[in-house]
DNA sequence: ATAAACTCATTGCAAATGCAATGATTTTCT
DNA sequence: AGAAAATCATTGCATTTGCAATGAGTTTAT
């Protein structure tokens, strides 16, 4: 009943998939309620997070760092400023760059959120018991691997 | 210099974004190829895949196995049925149903396109050396965990 | 010093997406 | 049996996305 003329392939056990899979259920457990109860959707929660806990990103820094696409960035900046939760500056040493920063309200959004993140990573980390570091390692692995992109 | 009001926040060791991050782009790899060389998106390759290597999936399935938005099945199913590469059919067991199956030209194409992944699997498993057992039951366990749903 | 090449952020526009609503079928309950 | 609730696939519509183009600023090379 398979089709005669395909290669075999444990396509249950592709890597690239399972790791899709996973991802997008494990974001989607805290996006539904960032969005719902904030109003704050996936790419302005990461955007939020890599300008409270990185070192004054531009939106290029955040691009690079989290490979969010350069319009999604900036889209998700402006909707962030908008909404009064940070503030954009020129870089004077490089005025191209624009250096995003939290305002008061952003930092205290962002304080509500990060319990709600460290409690589903507490989760996890139970669930993974001691194959946690594996795991870790294996992510590390082949995060280089792909970041040397010799594909 | 770091907001002193915030938590502190392993924001590079927080599991969900690595995964996202790691995820995005092992798959973009292939995506690239897939749609320059052969015109096939993410949702259509995926959809290909499980219609060649399901048995007999109607979109629910799909939307279930791949955790694919319903809309983004049928949409994709629809394309890939207007480009000739599959057939739907109603399930004359449950006539809500919508059976997908490979056309032989899909059955060609999908042909061609398992190799490249295959090459990606292997080029990770190879990156991975003997971590990769620990990988997969650390998805595994992360898998159920969240399919348990008890966030 | 000036022009060409490069880098950065934003924006326009077509395509893709998410979600609620629809229509068709099946299951459940009385 | 018959009505109500549930399940399935599709579609309409507003929003989001991806990608190429733009404009501003910087570096490199002549």
């Amino acid at each position: 009943m398979p089709y005669e003329t395909l290669p075999d392939f444990d396509f249950n056990g592709y890597l690239p998939y399972r790791l899709t899979v996973l991802a997008a259920k494990l974001s989607d457990q805290l996006a539904k309620q960032y969005k719902s109860e904030y109003g704050i959707s996936m790419p302005e929660w990461r955007v939020l997070l890599n300008v409270g806990y990185g070192e004054h990103p531009s939106v290029r820094d955040i691009e690079r760092h989290v490979s969010l696409e350069k319009s999604k960035v900036s889209r998700a900046a402006a909707r962030l400023e908008a909404k009064g939760l940070i503030s954009k500056c020129i870089d004077p040493k490089d005025r191209r760059l624009v250096i995003l920063e939290l305002t008061e309200t952003g930092a205290e959004l962002l304080g509500k959120l990060i319990p709600l993140a460290q409690t589903l990573q507490a989760d996890l980390e139970k669930a993974l018991g001691d194959h946690e570091g594996a795991l870790r390692v294996a992510i590390d692995l082949l995060s280089t691997k792909v970041e040397s992109g010799n594909a």
